[in-house]
RNA sequence: GAGGGCGUAGCUCAGUCGGCAGAGCACCUGCCUUUUAAGCAGGUGGUCCUGGGUUCGAGUCCCAGCGCCCUCACCA
C-alpha cells in the first residue's frame, strides 16, 4: 500500500490527477469489439484511422521495456492496450511507470491486431481514472475465501467475472417477471415496509421504534395484509417485489432479508396462480436464454410447462403409504420416525399446540400438524422436478378459502423444485367474518367487511428463483450483501 | 441452540515427530518493442484468528473465546 501511495504521489508531482473526472463518451469493450470484427484487421497491423476511447480496470499488466501490454475489464469484458514508449511520448511513459494492477484507467487511441492477432487499443493518450492503493487479489485464483468474498463482495465483483454474470442474471430475471406482469395487466405497488402490526406469514420479525411518534414498529415479513386491501380499493392487480424481514435461522436457502415477489388477482384462484407461476419462471428462463431444461448441481431440471400438479394427499400416499385421513396410522408412523416424540417434547416450549380436537386417540399433537411433518421429511425431497402440491389440510393453511365440498381441505398449493419451497399460493379467504377469528389486524378485517373480490394470490421466493435458474448453491450466492455476523 | 470442518504474507496455499516462518502470484530494483498466468536476475513483506496453559522451546499439543462453511434444530 505505501508503494502505491508514493506512486500516487508521484503523479500529483508531475502534475496528473489520480483521481480523474469525468470521462466522456466511453465505448464498451464488446461495442468495440463488435466493431473491430467486421473491419477483418490482419494480425500486426493497425488501422490509423480506427480510433476508441476505452475506460476500465487494469486486471494484466505487462512491462516487457519500452514496450507494454495491459489489459483492462469493463462491464461488458476486456480489452487490451497496447503502449509503446517511442508513440506515447516520456511523459506519458513516465504516467504509464506509475500505474498497478487494479487503477482504473482510460486509454485513447487506435486499434490494431497484435502478431497473435490479439485486439489491441494502441494508446495515443493515457488518463488516470482511480489510483487503487490496494492490490487486487491474486489474477488466477481470485478471491475463494467465501468469507472475504461476501463481507468485500465489491471485490469478488472485480475478480470474479462469474459472480458478475450471476447478478446480471439476477436482473434480467426480475426484469422480465415484472414485464410479464405488467404485460397481464398487473399494477406495480409499493406497501409499508414499517409495520405496526405485521402479518401474512407465520415467522418471528424484527421489531423497531420510531422515536417522534414513539410507537413499536416491525419490519414486514410479508406484504400480504396490504396488497389485499388493496384489492378492496379495486385494484384488481397487483404485484409488489418486496423486501421480507424474518427473523429466523440463517441457512443455505435462508436470509434474514430476502426478496419476495407477491401477486393477486381478483377473480382469479388457486389455479390461475399455477399459470402465472409457470408464466413468471418462463419470462425469467427466456430472458436467460437457454431453454427450459436446465442444470442444477447433479440435477437436471425440467421447467417446460406444465408442471406436474399432484394432491397433497395423493403425495403423501405415493411417498408412505399412508392415507391422510388415517389418524392412528400417521401417529404410528410419526412415532416410527420420531417426529411424535420431538413435537411432546417442544409442546412446553409453546412452539406446539395441542388441539385434541383433531388428534387421534390419545395422541397430544393434532393430526395434521403430523401429516405436515411427515410430509416434510419423507415428501419434500423427492419433488425434484417443479411440481405444485395443491389441497392441503385447512388446519394448517388459516388464510386460505375451504374446498366447496371438502372443509378440511384448503385450497392452497406449494411449488417445489430440487426439494426446496419456490412459492406458495392461495384461493383466498375473503370472508370477514371467517378472517376475524385467525387475524389480529382490525383494520385489515374491516377492509374485507367492504368487500374484497374473491381473488388468487402467489408468492415466489425470487432469491430461490434466481438460485434455481443460475445454478447456485446458495443464497448468498445470489444475494449482493448477505447478512454476516460483525468481524 | 447442538455437532463437524476450517482460520498461516495483500491473494491462493504448503508447513513432517513440538526445534531458524515457506512457495506461487502480487510488490520493489535491474534488463527486454508484440506480451497471453510473459521471461530472466536480485530483493521486501508475518498479531501463524484472539486470550490463556503445558514445555527449555508452540503455527503444531491442551483449554476458552471470535469468525466463516456444512449438517441438524428453529423457520417457509
Amino acid at each position: 500500500m505505501q508503494e502505491r501511495e508514493k506512486k500516487r504521489d508521484a503523479l500529483r508531482a508531475a502534475g496528473v490527477d489520480p483521481y480523474g473526472g469525468r470521462f466522456p463518451d466511453v465505448e464498451a469493450a464488446a461495442d468495440l469489439r463488435a466493431r473491430a470484427d467486421v473491419c477483418d484487421i490482419p494480425a500486426g497491423e493497425k488501422l490509423p484511422d480506427f480510433t476508441a476511447r476505452i475506460a476500465g480496470r487494469i486486471t494484466l499488466l505487462r512491462d516487457i521495456g519500452k514496450l507494454a501490454f495491459l489489459t483492462v475489464q469493463d462491464r461488458t469484458g476486456a480489452m487490451q492496450f497496447g503502449l509503446s514508449r517511442a508513440d506515447l511520448g516520456d511523459a506519458q511513459w513516465a504516467v504509464f511507470k506509475q500505474l498497478d494492477l487494479g487503477d482504473i484507467i482510460g486509454g485513447d487511441g487506435i486499434i490494431g491486431r497484435t502478431k497473435t492477432g490479439e485486439l489491441t487499443l494502441w494508446l495515443k493518450t493515457l488518463t488516470v481514472l482511480a489510483k487503487a492503493l490496494r492490490p487486487p487479489p491474486e489474477k488466477w485464483h481470485g478471491l475463494t475465501d467465501v468469507e472475504l468474498r461476501y463481507r468485500h463482495r465489491y471485490v469478488d465483483l472485480f475478480s470474479n467475472p462469474e459472480v458478475r454474470e450471476v447478478f446480471r442474471q439476477r436482473s434480467a430475471i426480475i426484469h422480465a417477471i415484472r414485464e410479464h406482469l405488467v404485460d397481464l395487466g398487473y399494477l406495480e405497488v409499493d406497501t409499508p415496509v414499517l409495520q405496526p402490526i405485521y402479518g401474512g406469514a407465520a415467522a418471528r420479525p424484527f421489531t423497531t421504534h420510531h422515536n417522534t411518534l414513539d410507537m413499536d414498529l416491525y419490519l414486514r415479513i410479508s406484504p400480504e395484509l396490504y396488497l389485499k386491501r388493496l384489492l378492496v380499493g379495486g385494484m384488481e392487480r397487483v404485484f409488489e417485489i418486496s423486501r421480507n424481514f424474518r427473523n429466523e435461522g440463517i441457512s443455505p436457502r435462508h436470509n434474514p432479508e430476502f426478496s419476495m415477489i407477491e401477486l393477486y388477482e381478483a377473480y382469479a384462484d388457486y389455479n390461475v396462480m399455477m399459470e402465472r407461476t409457470e408464466g413468471m419462471v418462463a419470462a425469467g428462463i427466456e430472458a436467460l436464454g437457454g431453454g427450459f431444461i436446465r442444470p442444477y448441481g447433479e440435477l437436471e431440471l425440467n421447467f417446460a410447462p406444465p408442471w406436474r400438479r399432484a394432491k397433497y394427499a395423493d403425495l403423501l400416499g405415493e411417498h408412505t403409504g399412508l392415507d391422510v385421513k388415517d389418524t392412528s396410522g400417521v401417529l404410528e408412523r410419526a412415532k416410527q420416525e420420531g417426529i411424535y416424540q420431538k413435537l411432546t417434547k417442544m409442546i412446553g416450549d409453546g412452539h406446539v399446540h395441542v388441539r385434541p380436537d383433531h388428534a387421534a386417540p390419545g395422541s397430544l399433537i393434532d393430526h395434521d400438524v403430523l401429516v405436515n411433518e411427515l410430509f416434510d421429511m419423507l415428501v419434500q425431497p423427492h419433488l425434484i422436478q417443479p411440481t405444485f402440491v395443491y389441497d392441503y389440510p385447512a388446519s394448517i393453511c388459516p388464510l386460505t378459502r375451504r374446498h366447496p365440498e371438502d372443509p378440511s381441505i384448503a385450497l392452497r398449493f406449494e411449488a417445489f423444485v430440487a426439494g426446496m419451497e419456490l412459492g406458495n399460493a392461495y384461493t383466498e379467504l375473503n370472508d370477514p367474518r371467517v378472517q376475524e377469528e385467525k387475524v389480529m389486524d382490525e383494520d385489515f378485517v374491516m377492509a374485507l367487511e367492504y368487500g374484497m373480490p374473491p381473488a388468487g394470490g402467489l408468492g415466489v421466493g425470487l432469491d430461490r428463483l434466481v438460485m434455481l435458474l443460475t445454478n447456485s448453491r446458495s443464497i448468498r450466492d445470489v444475494i449482493l450483501f448477505p447478512l454476516q455476523r460483525k468481524g
